[in-house]
DNA sequence: AAACCTTTCGAAAACGTTTTCGTGTTGAAA
DNA sequence: TTTCAACACGAAAACGTTTTCGAAAGGTTT
């Protein structure tokens, strides 16, 4: 068990002090030549390499990116930590993950530990319980500090910082108007509670399609879904008490189950019924049928919360209180399950 | 923007040293309760946390886990982390993922980088390239300095360290069987290369139980897919020349490839065909069929992991050579895909 | 020989903690 | 009054770096 090597080891060893290796190690022209590869090649034999720890205290610079999402397990968030992943690794940053599981609580928790000096600033998508409590004082506290901060998909406006989104509304406006373009009407809404900004947003687009064909507003066609258990329940209520044309799922989920519960009541896709969905995931592309969807490309949502973040954290400019909102371009994928 | 205050702040502006200040928060006996107080108001107020760096580099612990695996847009992976981050949450640990995107180059630059101090152990997954090139120096240079390293699904033998795997042979094993009590007998094989250690295991199981149950192995029935990209023409050339019974695969991906191209064939399953699965993920619960599958689970497998290392970090009885592998459970979850 | 410059190196501070040890003050016991 | 313990606090080291500044040694110029 051979420890790390210190500059202290280093510098006993050579009988010189610990500034001359440390200059020796960095190429000072302060140093003579002989020294200079004396300690390097001691150095090299060894396989010394400093200490991201005492470097970190040093510079007041952790290299290190916090993220804190609702959960890993589900694909959107996988990809956009892979992005994140991507650009950060170019910059020769770390990142460090936590997760809220959803709870405003572990969010909190998740977030102090994290700024007492263990990374450099934060990408976060907020919990469901946090946009519900509209709580961001452990956001506010954060950003107070001079510690940069970028939020994703699931945002505020009540924060100041950038941002990266899709136009969820818009996406939700050309999704439906993709439906009503085949000629079909009768279009049901498969939603999440309003609360969740992402849901809400898609529900006005949903609305707003509507209203600009005249198409008259059907409520009991809007299902708001609370948790995933009731899922099936909900949907199957719809099924059997109305006759409809299409859907539109705020997420695949959502849409699987429906497309699976209407083939078992022997409504044909996609002539009976034509499915959309948010959110272009896995299973989307290996269902049967495939899943029409809106692409939402968390890598590239993750590479750009990336960039503004490590951007941020460069430009030494301190506050440019100069805020900006990028929005990732969605499109259609148009598989299977709608009608051509 | 206010800065974090530090010890020495507060300690100037209450005119005492840093000593007392650091004791008073930590409620030492040694500070009279006027001043324990006074400080404890004060820090309070300006909502004082210790530094995580500077108690780094002062305890030698990082409190952080480094995570290394292939990549994290895969579900199974996904789970592990999740159940790795539940542990490591419950003890005060962070932690900090690295992919290495398959390449063994990646691999060793991250576990370089995390190894100069960042985190106190790993849990890691070996890469494809990796384990095709069985150079494990890295993992060895950072065992010999005293980190503890887990490793999971992905192991190798030649790394003397703990473990926590699936028995693949076994689960293997026991998916073939099923089959044949099915009646089923010119079952097909979708593995990977034999490189990749869990490909190798699960296809050994296969040939086992062929083995015992005196049926021929057919090497024209067991398919070697090196890369995704190939998926789709090696299956259609087994469906197109070969009349099979089952199909056993090591993935989800090559299982509900195979379904969508014997369906297409006009082929029914489970009628005509029967499959099981490696790996029970979000694709085999929502596709169509549904598909039996031998369940990995990679929270469990997360969890293990997680408390193995964490056991050892706990544990300063330094050098304990005694290494543990773990074998999680798995067992058959019983679908659309397979006859009954 | 005096003054000065260059080269080469080391001491020390700094980052923010914790902890050991020393020390001054007070009160009580001798 | 002296001695001693208890109490309350501060100085300093330590973790591993980097960097500023000072200084010794040697050589060069007047």
């Amino acid at each position: 068990m051979r420890r790390k090597v210190t500059l202290k080891q280093i510098a006993k060893e050579l009988d010189v002090s610990i500034s001359t290796v440390s200059k020796s190690l960095r190429d000072s022209p302060e140093i003579s030549e002989d020294t200079r590869l004396k300690v390097q090649a001691f150095a090299k034999l060894y396989n010394y390499k400093p200490n991201n720890i005492a470097l970190s205290l040093k510079n007041k610079k952790t290299k290190t990116i916090g993220i804190i999402i609702p959960e890993i397990v589900h694909h959107f968030f996988a990809t956009v930590i892979s992005g994140i992943e991507q650009v950060a690794n170019e910059s020769g940053y770390n990142v460090i993950v936590c997760l809220s599981d959803e709870s405003f609580d572990k969010e909190v928790i998740n977030m102090e530990m994290l700024a007492n000096g263990s990374t450099d600033g934060f990408i976060m998508s907020l919990s469901k319980e946090t946009q519900q409590k509209k709580d961001f004082h452990h956001l506010q506290e954060v950003i107070n500090q001079g510690m940069p901060v970028v939020l994703f998909d699931r945002i505020s406006n009540d924060i100041m910082c950038d941002k990266v989104i899709i136009d969820d509304q818009l996406a939700a406006y050309e999704a439906t108007n993709f439906l009503i373009s085949k000629g079909l009407k009768k279009i049901a809404l498969l939603t999440t509670v309003d609360y969740v900004s992402v849901g809400k947003l898609r529900t006005d687009g949903y609305l707003n399609v509507l209203l600009d064909h005249g198409i008259e507003v059907d409520e009991s066609l809007i299902i708001r879904i609370e948790d995933t258990e009731h899922c099936d329940e909900k949907i199957n209520e719809l099924l059997e008490n109305k006759t409809i044309d299409a859907i539109l799922a705020v997420n695949e989920l959502f849409a699987v189950t429906a497309i699976k519960l209407a083939m078992s009541k022997g409504i044909k896709i996609p002539e009976d019924l034509s499915v959309v969905a948010f959110t272009d995931g896995i299973i989307s592309k290996y269902s049967t049928p495939t899943i029409t969807t809106i692409s939402q490309n968390g890598i590239k949502m993750g590479r750009k919360a990336a960039e503004m973040l490590i951007n941020r954290l460069e430009l030494e400019d301190e506050d440019d209180e100069h805020y900006r909102t990028e929005i990732i371009e969605t499109n259609l994928i148009i598989r299977e399950s709608t009608k051509s």
